[in-house]
DNA sequence: ACTAAATTAGACCAATTGGTTTAATTAGCC
DNA sequence: GGCTAATTAAACCAATTGGTCTAATTTAGT
């Protein structure tokens, strides 16, 4: 039957609060309140704010990359419109969300990614795992036709999606999708043949 | 003579403060401290963090648009080599920082862009204030035949600094220049005619 | 020299920070 | 049923948060 608390749950929640308010913003008893457990449970799962921030980060990397696959492995497109249904997607889910957050990973690099070795390497590796699905897909287009090789498919990988980093950057302060289409708009443009 | 403190020595090191260590890392305190001087002359100055955050984007914001133009107006060089020799100093600057903040305007976006009204919009301002300045010289790089007339001037002045605010993401969690580079060669590849 | 306003100084405030501790309770296993 | 380990619960901790307050000092204008 389990106990009471299970750390899934603390997990989704903490997600979702570090993801739309930051790191820094909020607090172990703002999780804490918003799970409705008491402190012993939090530090008897998680040795440090750190940790669980790592912890987090690993959670939504595994998450992410299957939701990722589950768009760029899906053989009834070509691989270019998967990537284009794919970041198309990510653009709608932005708006879904109220221009909120945006990727974790991202809010995690730019907030703690100088000051914290951990959640820096975590967040990497987890960025890193992504770009390797990504430079598979882009891989193929290259080999169809689809897709410029003029540039290795890790390198295009990794110009797409740290590219939407920048548009989320101008997203939360606008508080619109219009970079965001500009950007779909441009960067596919600019890598299709 | 003037008091013994003065704005504009607070307002340098807060933004330093901020810029690489971010807004809800850096509390008045600790800025009182680098300062040297006490909260009365602090909150003589700027009635709340909120207010100061806004000054300093607004300063750095200014700034700023100084040294772009010092680049982007340089008619010894083509409006392509223009852009280029600008992005080239941001990826020096930030690699002698250590990699430590990239730009003050990008960190206060990502960090308190959604969360925060009167910060937001401070920055919106700002950056498009940067766009204007960069969207000058791709015009004229477009009516020279240097650059790509299939997006607007504003659109690919956009694309152009929010793509480098992608690269920073990167450049925080793997301390290295790396992307910076690679985003810096792909990025001028595809708007260059 | 006098006055009013700006500045300096730092003690003080309630609230919150990440984290520890101790005791009670619960679960799983033999 | 009894034992051990995990979990729960919340009081407690020092340090820090953003911000206020009062009093002393200094400046600039007349």
């Amino acid at each position: 039957m389990g106990y009471k608390h299970n750390i899934e749950d603390i997990l989704d929640i903490g997600t979702e609060l570090i993801r739309t308010n930051g790191y820094h913003n909020v607090g172990i008893n703002q999780i804490l309140k918003a799970c409705a457990i008491p402190k012993g449970s939090f530090y008897n799962f998680f040795e440090t704010k750190e940790h669980f921030a790592c912890e987090i980060l690993n959670r939504y990397g595994e998450r992410s990359k299957k939701m990722i696959e589950g768009f760029l492995l899906d053989k009834t497109l070509t691989p270019l419109n998967r990537l284009k249904s794919f970041y198309a997607m990510i653009i709608d889910v932005s708006e879904e969300d109220n221009y909120a957050g945006g990727c974790l990973l991202n809010t995690l690099s730019n907030e703690v990614g100088r000051l914290n070795d951990e959640i820096a390497e975590t967040a990497n590796t987890n960025f890193l795992v992504w770009i390797e699905v990504i430079a598979n897909c882009v891989l193929e287009g290259q080999q169809q036709g689809e897709i410029i090789d003029s540039f290795p498919p890790e390198y295009i990988a990794e110009y797409l999606h740290a590219g939407s980093y920048g548009a989320f950057s101008r997203m939360k302060v606008t508080r619109s999708r219009t970079y965001l289409d500009n950007w779909y708009e441009m960067t596919f443009n600019f890598i299709s043949k």
